[in-house]
DNA sequence: GAGCACTGC
């Protein structure tokens, strides 16, 4: 029976969706999904943030004001403030006046325009949900040191918070005196400037651009002055006069290393917590420190924190930030509460665990797409690039024979190894008559990205995840249940542009127990890089850092034991000279310390070639998907490939890559190498080359390209691997009667198919990359000797 | 002959 539907602030039901005759079309079927009560169930969720809130002690001075947006508010235009789509609420026109701002002289446009299009602006402004809170949030933290901030999607937190708080009294540039390490009494400059964290580059500087353009001002090229800046990798703008600066979690952690105290900023705010990846785990530690430590460092200035988040445990996050020892009248933290803007999501779930849920989520899409009334697109959550692939082909096959008077179906995959041109027409509306898009997404659709026009979500509950074993050292990727704040999320997509429906192929029972968030990355993942930066930025005791969760102290103990077999720390467990070098790389820590090797071995510059490629985010070789590409792709690839393996193979692609100079897209194109890649590739190759500049680990920066291929000597080759070895020792395995097995816990590996050295049988092989899968896989293989084993692992 | 979500310096 379907029960009545009403929405969270408005009794009336929803007409579309409280139709009894649609909700018994959808029962009357296979599919047996059950009508829910879906606006009660998404308002379950902002009933247990408030319940929540309840649970702060009331002698702290804290302010709950949770506040209901009338239903008006709740159903003017939202988009997701740091989505990559992001519009202003609204106001398109105004956009589009901004957009076509005539440049006055060569590079600035008409400031007057600018001001008048601002002015437009703060009209928008002043309707989003967080306007109300603008002195409550000021306030704030004129009397506190750390602001929680729940906010939800929509309610403009991460454009107006920095806007409401930088011409406060205490956001002031002051010059102050500091102890220097040697005792000595300096001046320097603190604050002046708030920094807000990013976990994206697309976020930290679409946001940037748009709170710049509501301040009357603009993002330019170069140096120009104004007050937003943002700095992302590869990418920076920190203009004169700059006041906020939109930067990537990775980023402020490579400030940290140079400036510890935060000394350019007044103030933190720290954007998306609720995300936990391990870097703001790190910044949340380290802002906390400042919080509570001695202030000597900013010369006495405190540094004022804000956390924002969607959905967050705030309790858990205020005993964070609390005072352990605060005395009964001290106020460290106030939490504010800001309504978002959504519309109501109506969830259905199956009635019986499904046996099946790929059959059971492909009834479910073509149930919708036949019995919905267009326009209203689906979604569909799956987990992984197989998966949705298969989906893709029976959906297509079954839309073939579809009669004329259903819709057309367009399904378009969404996944991050897509091109970026191929996740765009993902987000395109349809252009074609009576056809309705269906997009078949892994989670990059959960946060990354937002989908226009889409009305329906159908959510398999699972995501795949990365488990780090750490006694392995070995990473595995494994479908698992998704957390309830997840499965919100994913609903919630539904909810953009009107009212929507979000099936989930479980049952109600299989959602109540979920976790209620995802087990934050720190936790999953191989922390060698997170000891390393607490490390470089001055924790002695990593044990003793404050974590809003520690990973296990075994994991702890052998990232320390990683680390001081690599020479990044001493035998008491101190930062060496390499260590602070290997910090300071945009690399993992074992590529850095290979970087470090070559410097003294000579071969700095092929190996900054070489792992230019191994960091780019997406495979440089491309698989081939058909028998007769394989053969044309293998011949046309024989140059590059390299007998000893993987590593020497990617160089040799470089020295190729780089000697072009005609058309390199068509070079690759004729390899089936990624394009995307090598561009990612060369990027890394100057940051990196620029940094060993500065280190200076090479005199000069080398001459730019093209440059004569040269030939790799079987000498030049040794010299490589060892380099490599010094980092991976560990990481090899010796060939036996019965193949590989490792050099370390003599486990059984065999040599990934996509290695150059697949199947073959060489005497000993190093390997960069190691996954469980259908086997124990070694991936990016090298052949080299035995006894250089030895040899690196003595040094 | 494998099959892998996402992000960041």
């Amino acid at each position: 029976m379907p029960p009545k539907l009403h929405t969270k602030f408005d009794d009336k039901p929803e007409p579309s969706a409280s139709k009894p005759e649609k909700s018994s079309s959808i029962q009357g079927n296979s599919l047996k999904h059950v009508l829910e009560d879906g606006g009660s169930d998404l308002s379950h969720t902002h009933v247990a943030k408030r319940a929540r809130l309840g649970i702060l002690k009331p002698e702290s001075h804290t302010k709950v004001t949770p506040s209901i947006q009338p239903q008006k508010a709740r159903h003017s235009q939202t988009k997701d403030t740091t989505s990559t789509q992001a519009q202003i609420p609204g106001a398109p026109e105004i956009k589009k006046k901004v957009q076509n701002l005539k440049p006055n002289g060569v590079h600035q446009p008409n400031p007057q325009l600018l001001q008048k299009a601002a002015k437009e602006l703060e009209k928008v402004r002043k309707q989003l949900p967080i306007w109300s809170k603008k002195a409550d949030i000021r306030w704030a933290l004129r009397n506190n040191d750390v602001l929680l901030l729940n906010g939800e999607t929509g309610s403009g937190k991460s454009t107006q918070t920095p806007q409401f708080l930088y011409s406060e009294p205490w956001c002031k540039k002051r010059t102050v005196k500091v102890k220097s390490k040697d005792e000595r009494d300096e001046e320097v400059s603190v604050g002046g400037v708030i920094a807000v964290t990013e976990p994206r580059r697309v976020a930290a500087t679409t946001l940037a651009r748009r709170v710049a353009r509501e301040m009357g001002s603009y993002i330019g090229k170069g140096t120009g002055s104004g007050p937003v800046g943002y700095a992302v990798r590869f990418d920076s703008y920190t203009p004169k006069g700059m006041k906020i600066k939109f930067v990537t979690e990775g980023m402020l952690l490579q400030e940290m290393l140079h400036d510890p105290h935060l000394r350019q900023y007044s103030a933190v705010i720290v954007d998306e917590i609720h995300e936990r990846s391990v870097d703001v785990d790190l910044i949340a530690g380290f802002l906390r420190k400042l919080i509570h430590g001695d202030k000597r460092g900013r010369g006495g200035i405190p540094l004022k924190v804000v956390i924002m988040s969607a959905t967050l445990d705030l309790g858990g996050l205020e005993a964070f930030f609390s005072k352990p020892e605060a005395l009964s009248n001290y106020k460290p933290v106030a939490v504010e509460y800001v309504e978002g803007r959504q519309y109501d999501v109506n969830i259905f779930y199956e009635v019986k665990p499904s046996q099946d849920y790929f059959q059971n989520m492909l009834q479910t899409i073509l149930k919708l797409h036949t019995t919905e009334r267009l326009p209203g697109d689906i979604l569909a959550f799956l987990t992984g690039q197989e998966e949705i692939d298969t989906m893709q082909t029976q959906l297509e096959q079954i839309a073939a024979n579809l009669v004329k008077t259903v819709p057309r179906m367009k399904v378009m995959p969404l996944y991050g190894a897509l091109s970026g041109q191929a996740q765009q027409d993902a987000f395109e509306k349809v252009k074609e008559p009576f056809t309705r898009k269906i997009v078949l997404a892994t989670n990059i659709a959960e946060t990354s990205v937002t989908v226009s026009g889409v009305h329906f979500v159908v959510d398999c509950g699972k995501s795949k995840v990365k488990q780090y074993r750490p006694q392995l050292g070995m990473e595995s990727l494994l479908a698992k249940p998704i957390s309830k704040v997840s499965a919100i999320q994913r609903a919630g997509r539904a909810g953009r542009e009107t009212t929507g429906k979000c099936f989930r192929i479980y049952t109600e029972e299989d959602f109540t127990k979920l976790e209620m968030d995802e087990l934050p990355e720190i936790l999953r993942s191989d922390v060698v890089e997170a000891v390393l930066k607490m490390k470089a930025c001055g924790v002695d005791n990593v044990l003793d850092f404050p974590l809003m969760d520690s990973p296990d102290i075994k994991a702890m103990e052998i990232a320390l034991v990683q680390l001081h077999i690599m020479g990044a720390l001493d035998e008491a467990g101190n930062l060496t000279g390499t260590g602070d070098k290997m910090a300071r790389y945009p690399l993992p820590a074992a590529y850095g310390r290979v970087i470090i090797a070559a410097a003294e071995s000579d071969c700095l510059l092929d190996t900054i070639d070489i792992i230019s490629c191994l960091t780019s985010d997406t495979e440089v070789f491309l698989q081939p998907k058909t028998e007769e590409d394989q053969e044309a792709i293998e011949t046309a690839r024989t140059a590059l490939e390299n007998s000893r393996g993987d590593i020497l193979t990617y160089l040799e692609t470089v020295h190729h890559y780089t000697a072009e100079n005609a058309d390199r897209n068509d070079w690759c194109q004729k390899r089936l190498i990624s394009t995307r890649s090598m561009k990612m590739a060369m990027s890394i190759r100057r940051q990196l080359r620029q940094i060993c500049f500065h280190q200076k680990l090479i005199a000069e920066l080398p001459p730019p390209d093209p440059q004569p291929v040269e030939e790799i000597s079987p000498e030049r080759a040794e010299i490589i691997l060892k380099t490599f070895l010094k980092a991976f020792g560990t990481r090899t395995a010796v060939l036996g009667a019965s193949g590989y097995h490792t050099t370390q816990g003599h486990h059984e590996i065999t040599i990934h198919p996509s290695s150059v050295l697949y199947g073959k049988k060489v005497e000993a092989i190093m390997f960069l990359d190691n996954v469980y899968t259908a086997k124990n896989y070694a991936k990016k293989v090298s052949a080299i000797q035995a006894n250089w084993i030895v040899e690196a692992l003595e040094i």
